[in-house]
DNA sequence: GCCAACGTTGGC
DNA sequence: GCCAACGTTGGC
């Protein structure tokens, strides 16, 4: 097994989609705009350059009721830079500005991950609930609003076992 | 420091 | 559209 990290990033994606980032130049991109202390600090202090990441969709508004990959895991992906400061804050033009935070001194960070592969099929929350080894996914939790989550190992090996992944590289096996 | 009010998230 | 859960704000 490979020795990283495991993590799940959630977004809506009317938003940022997987497909926004696998569209992205080199299908990388800067996590921005997360403006909770407490995924702050994980993408702070926790995640780690080769950590594995879960793609989940979220469904915040009503208009994604149809979407197809709502509410599920819909891809991988890879860190592929630990934590720099988020420049967004610091515009006043972006939706993620916070005057607060001082570009000497920033409040807010982003991570950088690459997608590594889209699932054949989503793996929705639905499916995700079933699973008894995943009973304890934040995921999973009532009323869990994190959007970038701790995933336990064999949480991780039991998704990429439920979606044909390679558990050390999170990309298809078939 | 407490806590009520408020805003947001996100599943249903 | 509804609303429970959660986080933040601000008066005291």
């Amino acid at each position: 097994m490979a020795d990283c990290g495991y993590w799940l990033f959630k977004s809506e994606p009317s938003t940022f989609s997987f497909d926004d980032l696998v569209g992205s130049p080199q299908s990388t991109t800067s996590w921005d705009g997360v403006r909770n202390y407490q995924a702050r600090n994980y993408l702070r202090d926790a995640v780690r350059e080769g950590d594995r990441v879960l793609f989940y969709h979220s469904q915040g508004s009503p208009a994604l009721r149809k979407t197809r990959e709502a509410l599920s895991i819909v891809g991988t992906a890879v860190v592929v830079r630990s934590a720099h400061p988020d420049v967004t804050a610091f515009n006043s033009a972006s939706p993620g500005f916070d005057p607060r935070s001082d570009p000497t001194r920033p409040t807010w960070y982003v991570v950088d991950v690459r997608a590594v592969a889209r699932l054949a099929e989503p793996l929705t929350r639905q499916a995700l609930a079933e699973v008894p080894e995943l009973r304890a996914m934040v995921l999973l939790r009532k009323g869990s609003r994190l959007s970038v989550q701790p995933v336990h190992a064999s949480e991780w090996e039991a998704v990429c076992r439920l979606a044909h992944l390679d558990p050390e590289t999170g990309a298809p096996t078939r």
